[in-house]
DNA sequence: ATGAAAGCGCTAACAC
DNA sequence: GTGTTAGCGCTTTCAT
């Protein structure tokens, strides 16, 4: 493996390659970004003297001159919820189908260092997928600032979003468990702030309203932190009320909850059935393995870039919002309800 | 929020800002760069009237021109392993020190995707951080070809790399369960591609060893992969054997034993001790929680950014490698064997 | 199909 | 401390 540079020193550039190849520099940069304009031969010796010469095309210099990065933002409020980092896979995959890599930006679950972050992207990437950003609306839109963008799972107005719609499998679910017996349910909400919690409550509170004939009840705890401890208090919580069975807002809290009950020896989905939403690699992992709501990352991802590729190439296009669904799960968190006590 | 952009309805550079305030373009861009270089009250009036005119320095152009993106790739596995996360965070908020982004690259748990990957970073970003690469040495090194380096939890001659060595917290975690009464343990190791589950299983080797006049036995099953499912069938195996502690190679396979054992009704910890490695978030968060390794992550993500800012700097630079610690953390699925059956 | 030349936005000597 | 002037490596008219 020689050490590929020119020699020189210097590495290798259209100008040493057209010279090597006795071409001039235009003719080599389209043999590389517009092959079909040279004719074969010269096309082959130059793609394989370049190889031999171990040259790479600057991708700066080539930003520069077209005022295309070919890089894509994308910032996750926390990456080590284990919702990003499918998403984050997704994303990455379908950026790669469109000649596009992506460069991951963490606010660490600081609402400040979302704008900061996206500030600070500006100039550096042809645009912006922002997941579940925690900031305001307005400073979103602000630091924004005209870079194309599309959010995912969350809407704001003006803004193109894709967004995940799981009212309908949480529906399902709870229908299930209202079919094996259970009439008191409970709503573990997640953060008020997350515009994820406001959703899935409301979708919750409309599946138990039309149930409500049946003979279903709904109690509202919370909001509880999304996270493992949260889900402990959720849990904790729980035991307080006569629910027998309960929509944590996502499989991180679910998976809290399940701890908690564990260790009040409360059996669960014998005494207590639990519902989370997501389905993230946890919900497998854990004891019960979770009924929960599957969310289409990959299409999430897919989405999120097409749209975000087509908003780049129509700047100043109409701002739509794409409504994916998820999918429900039944595992081993949801059975019918103990018997009532003799 | 008015759109920044020029009235000419292209974005502003520093030549516009440099006309708006009666300096040449130099000085403009010091201000931004060099701001010590630019008298006081000429940087303040460039600065506000950039911001004002929403100037924002075009990344791409400043990297032809210095030859320095100040972006760093980040190449990993695969990124939904809950080690990942911690990882690339540390790696990121330890870039963002150095003023570098990072452009993250998961390769789908594919070695030929990863040498793929890190030939597109090629003429895109200063320095790379290879985190536990699956790529052989040969192609590894042919890959990286020049592009300064350094490999995180694995060592290749003649490559710098930062390491985590666990032997120390394995031995005094292998320590406390023979105290308690374990005689014989069993080492579930990982994939055998893997240069951290052959570490690992050195260090539990070395340990037995030290301890066989103790009266301590070890008993080698698998390779096993580092999965749930590679976990379960490990917990399987395990019950074939005298075994009453197991050393897992991490904390996810760790995740797939308990949930074996717990499906064949053996009790963790009483009836059999397990510990993982790594302490990844859901070491807490299964039942019983797992008593593991904590791997310095953010140590990790510091070091590698420390190494490879350095050897960006002063290229050709030996290579060296640094050793980290893991620590031991004792939580709920380790406890003395049950006492024989009578 | 290929070449010549201008220009992308910025930095870095080098002068003043 | 500030301005002048070359580039950086690549793309892209415009000729030929």
């Amino acid at each position: 493996m020689a050490a590929h540079t020119h020699p020189s020193g210097r590495r290798s550039t259209i100008y040493s390659v057209a010279q090597a190849c006795g071409v001039s520099s235009s003719t080599v940069s389209r043999a590389f970004t517009r092959p079909d304009l040279v004719r074969d031969d010269v096309r082959e010796r130059i793609l394989s003297t370049a190889a031999a010469m171990g040259y790479r095309p600057n991708r700066s210099a080539r930003a520069t001159a077209t005022g295309r990065t070919a890089m894509l933002g994308l910032v996750v409020p926390d990456i080590t919820n284990p919702f990003m980092p499918p998403l984050v896979r997704a994303v990455q995959r379908a950026a790669a189908d469109i000649g596009c890599s992506v460069t991951l930006m963490d606010a660490e679950e600081s609402a400040g260092a979302e704008t900061q972050l996206i500030g600070q992207l500006h100039g550096q990437v042809d645009g912006l997928i922002l997941a579940s950003p925690r900031a305001s609306s307005r400073a979103l839109a602000e630091a924004i600032d005209e870079l194309p963008c599309v959010l995912v799972n969350r809407v704001v107005k003006e803004l193109p979003s894709v967004v995940c719609d799981n009212s309908g499998a949480l529906a399902h679910l709870g229908d299930r468990l209202a079919g094996h017996g259970h009439r008191t349910f409970a709503l573990l909400s997640g953060p008020s702030a997350s515009w994820a919690a406001k959703q899935r409550a409301r979708a919750i509170r409309a599946w138990a309203n039309r149930k409500e004939d049946a003979g279903v009840s709904l109690v509202e705890l919370g909001p509880f932190d999304a996270s493992y401890d949260g889900g402990r208090r959720a849990g904790a919580a729980l035991l307080d009320t006569a629910a027998t069975a309960a929509f944590a807002f996502d499989d991180v809290m679910a998976c809290g909850v399940l701890a908690e009950l564990d260790a009040r020896d409360v059996q669960v989905p014998m005494q207590r059935s639990v519902v989370g939403c997501d389905d993230v690699l946890l919900a497998r992992m854990v004891t019960p393995s979770l009924t929960t709501v599957a969310a289409p990352m990959a299409a999430l991802g897919d989405t999120a870039i097409t749209l975000l590729h087509h908003r780049i190439a129509n700047p100043g296009i109409a701002a739509e919002t794409v409504t994916l669904s998820g999918t429900p799960v039944v595992r081993d968190s949801t059975a019918p309800p103990a018997p009532p006590a003799p």
